[in-house]
DNA sequence: CATGTCATGTAAGTGGTTACATGATTTT
DNA sequence: AAAATCATGTAACCACTTACATGACATG
């Protein structure tokens, strides 16, 4: 798979400008469902995309915080996001440890599995609740972004996954072999 | 991360004798949604199965067909796995270009998410008859193997989300912007 | 008899994480 | 004063894919 961490930076710096401790914190937090990066590839990525034009930097006017370095996105850098959604996608790509374990385990490994549904479960339940929190905030709020319906829209699929996860879990448990 | 290889094989070898070429057959076909492995993953890593003596090869006695080598776990292979159940599962990750695209996507963008959506749905409902059927051929025979039962768990889990996935993609399509 | 699928492998390259280094600021 | 968090970065390492090589057998 071809390395996209440029498309997610410029992405997010469409909207705002950012510094890239603050674009690790969006991606942890509100795309970890479907999208995750390190530092590793950030910075640096950074440092590209400013050297190719695609984003420029832009000096905080300090007044006693310590200055950060938020970056801008240029014309060309939405030109580049924008040739990139034109393409095809690749297809999606997931690994569920627990899926596996779930998958290749046998009648007498039940108590063990119990287990590790019930951390899934409760995984599933805290991520609920955090997205739905997040979904109150942006459907109060007055539209801050050109994308705001997207973000809604990509998180209602969030939350319908993880109730379709949590009553999955729930059926699970209740067999008691 | 750390590397699983090892465990999906002698998960699968647990229930059956298999060759390298099968292994990649089945992660590809029933395990899609939840893991994938390439050639150049698998194959070394039965090399070093077999040397460290977790699996052993079983010659096929051979008629007219060209011998193949399929692998027989050993128990200290079942070991391996069963040690493995009792670890704590990895966070899940998962990429998905299309959710990223629409995540980032704006109002101008509609006309292109449009036809992404339409595929990602098409997909969607392509994978939803293959797991249906596989479904209906697992519930009508007998238990064949040891994780028949997990297997069908997996799979619902799998037909949940594909129809999640279809209704999320109708309901986004009835918008006209 | 050519194309496709079966079948096994490997080397090179890329993608991605982890661990570490550094130091300022904030909180306890 | 210590611990946590903010903030930026990099080098080494690991995981993984891709492209290629090889050849047998099957199908039209």
């Amino acid at each position: 798979m071809k390395k996209k961490t440029r498309y997610v930076l410029l992405g997010l710096l469409q909207e705002e400008d950012l510094s890239g401790y603050e674009l690790k914190q969006i991606i942890d937090k509100r795309m970890r469902f479907f999208w995750q990066e390190s530092y590793g590839q950030i910075y640096p990525e950074l440092k590209s995309l400013l050297v190719e034009g695609m984003i420029e930097e832009k000096q905080e006017e300090s007044g006693t915080k310590r200055e950060k370095v938020r970056y801008h996105i240029t014309d060309k850098g939405r030109e580049e996001i924008y040739t990139w959604l034109l393409e095809e996608n690749e297809k999606d790509t997931t690994r569920s440890e627990f899926l596996l374990k779930l998958y290749v385990s046998q009648k007498k490994d039940w108590a063990t599995m119990r287990k590790h549904i019930e951390i899934f479960m409760d995984q599933a339940k805290m991520q609920l609740e955090f997205f739905e929190l997040y979904h109150a905030q942006l459907t109060s709020c007055i539209e801050l972004h050109e994308n705001h319906r997207q973000i809604v829209d990509v998180l209602n699929l969030g939350i319908g996954q993880q109730r379709l996860y949590i009553t999955w879990c729930e059926d699970l448990l209740k067999r008691e072999s």
